[in-house]
DNA sequence: GTAATTCTGGTAATTAAATGCTCAAATGTA
DNA sequence: TACATTTGAGCATTTAATTACCAGAATTAC
């Protein structure tokens, strides 16, 4: 069994993690956030630093600690945060990128770009907020 | 720059190589394939190698040897060698495979679903003939 | 002020994919 | 028959991405 499609774990800490965060009046820490999405607190970590650097959280340290939202629920798009940990998403017509192909005409036509295009649609219309 | 999307290299000899293979009418050796997909003979070899072993693949060795096709190009669907390489494809509502999801309702309700599902359509209607 | 808590940031380990290597087996040709 | 060519198959190496770990710095509570 394969997956077409699959979202890094990263990314899904991303997500699911500022929702919790979200959720939460006093903020959330690494532990809490792993321990909902069940993940190692290591990697959840590392997420959170980068949505701080991206300002999209802000963070506590010491007892009682942790992270809650910098910018509004209703002003975070699932696609600024997919974009901050994966990266611009890419739409191009070839799934890969060599130099040169063989073909006069991509045998992926633009099943690949639609696609993709869709689903940084689907990205761009989801916000924070609508995960309260 | 991120893609949502992308085609193992493995993937891309074989769907690619095999419309090589058709094309001519006495076979292709390895180090052609690999010359005209930008790959690795190595990487072509043994990509041709599982094609031979699922049946639409004939190999010759020896001199003036090489492969051609065992089956018609119009019997040949992008699906079947897509699978036969990447494992058959799962359609499956939640990109991530977590035990447990603290969501009651997947943020990704069904997009990912509905977009595997038209690739792996796509890949259904595609057929080797098309590119002959 | 001491200790416990929590984030920070650099580094290490793991994994999967791709690539490389080598020898064996088969086949055509001189 | 001898030799060059080509696939077959297993194993080793490399590479990139992901994930995990750990020591240190900041902060709060007592």
């Amino acid at each position: 069994m394969s997956k077409v499609f699959s979202l890094s774990e990263a990314a899904s800490i991303a997500l699911h993690g500022i929702i919790l965060i979200a959720r939460e009046k006093e903020g959330l820490n690494v532990i809490k956030i792993a321990e909902r999405t069940s993940t190692s607190k290591h990697h959840v970590a590392k997420v959170m630093q980068r949505l701080v650097k991206a300002g999209y959280l802000t963070s506590q340290r010491g007892p009682s600690g942790g992270f809650s939202l910098k910018k509004k629920a209703e002003d975070i798009s699932f696609l600024e945060l997919y974009e901050v940990i994966e990266g611009v998403i890419e739409i191009s017509t070839c799934p890969m990128d060599k130099p040169i192909c063989p073909f006069d005409k991509c045998i992926f036509k633009n099943v690949t770009s639609k696609m993709t295009l869709e689903f940084k649609n689907y990205l761009q219309g989801q916000t924070v907020d609508m995960y309260l």
